[in-house]
DNA sequence: ACCGCAAAGTTACCAGTGCTTACATACAAC
DNA sequence: GTTGTATGTAAGCACTGGTAACTTTGCGGT
């Protein structure tokens, strides 16, 4: 509980992103206090204040890693510009985005609800606004993907942001499912995983039964 | 704001529901006070408390009401055991059943997150417990929608929960993106809906461009 | 080496919250 | 009527988010 050593003038916002980051990953950000925070970081309660306009902006930070962590996951899978160089090198992708973001919902549950609940309304606008981040978004690269399928021969139809913004919902509703429904075991989760990536490939006219995976 | 006519002893915790009630479809819901419920409602703060263990159990009550109120829009769509007459009626369910979920999720901002946050584990298990409640669930429904199908002769396969959980996500991914996402007006909502519909119907091998619909 | 000054942190405070406890009251059953 | 339970009250505790006025720290310019 306690921070050992004591932390360096200056060094109070980030100490304090990470207290709130550890917060998430350990279930209890959702009743996480600033003044406890500060009396953990020994620091008063007022200081929190110098760097935060108020709780809700330090919230909105963690938010903002979230979504950058998992940006960061899918642009590895598919760095832009990086079009798949064989048809199962395609399929694979797409096998690992589904995978990585159920699996990323499945395991920060807390801060999944952050980041699709009010908090991630907050950051949503200042999102768009940063360049950055704007450009080759995590929708984005779900079209590339698809494009990708197309690009291998693999569909015979190039595929359309309909068909992007369907795919999409059908993860991110199993996402959801698989973090607030019962809980379930990973070989459940697996199968969910794949399941899903199958069916989404069909939905886009690719009968995964004539290639192996 | 202040509750005119004084309420008599005992119509206490009525009033409470329909005060967060009230709350959540203004939208300010995750910053309502018992205490300010309790002076708006002309009465002192520990009154809530003869009533309510505490805050989450009053806020557990109005999602435990949002979904039973969902539930009903299904059960109307989908009477337990009215078997779809006609393949036209059965796709018409199918058609509402996405609507009135989508529609669900578009209006009801606040209360969604509720119910599919950390409100709406609490409620998670005492609503399966209650064997009300547990028979016939929404998924339940959504499974004889499909097999309605299949009995009227539009798809070859017998649909299994593979098939349910696929579509329902799709299903719960929309709506959680309608509501969640950027701002739309209700002919973008429109569009969502019926193409998740037609892609849904597609996935279980029924492909609507040979029935109207 | 000194000064100035802005950034960083402190103290003290306000208003408000959830919740508990001890007490008062209404009301129905006996 | 008396009694007992359900309901409501008053006062208080521990805590929160947030603000304002105050010190301290340490760095850049002369």
């Amino acid at each position: 509980m306690g921070e050992a050593h004591k932390l360096k003038r200056g060094d109070l916002r980030d100490a304090l992103v990470e207290y709130a980051l550890q917060a998430t990953r350990d279930g209890h950000i959702e009743v996480m206090s600033l003044r406890q925070a500060a009396r953990d970081l020994g620091v008063s309660s007022g200081a929190v204040y110098r760097h935060f306009a108020d709780k809700d902006t330090l919230l909105a930070e963690i938010v903002k890693i979230g979504h950058c962590v998992l940006r960061g996951k899918f642009i590895a899978i598919r760095p832009e510009g990086a079009i798949a160089k064989t048809p199962q090198q395609a399929i694979d992708r797409c096998h690992d985005f589904v995978r990585t973001y159920i699996t990323f919902a499945y395991e920060n549950n807390a801060l999944w609800h952050m980041m699709f609940g009010r908090i991630g309304m907050i950051c949503r606008e200042e999102m768009i606004k940063n360049p950055d981040l704007a450009r080759y978004t995590p929708f984005d690269i779900g079209m590339e993907l698809c494009r990708d399928l197309h690009r291998n021969g693999l569909t015979t139809r190039q595929p359309d942001v309909a068909d992007n913004r369907y795919i999409w919902s059908a993860i991110h509703g199993a996402a959801d499912l698989a973090q607030s429904g019962a809980r379930m075991d990973h070989t459940e989760l697996d199968q969910i995983i794949t399941d899903t990536f199958h069916r989404n490939m069909r939905a886009i006219g690719l009968d995964l039964d004539h290639h192996k995976t």
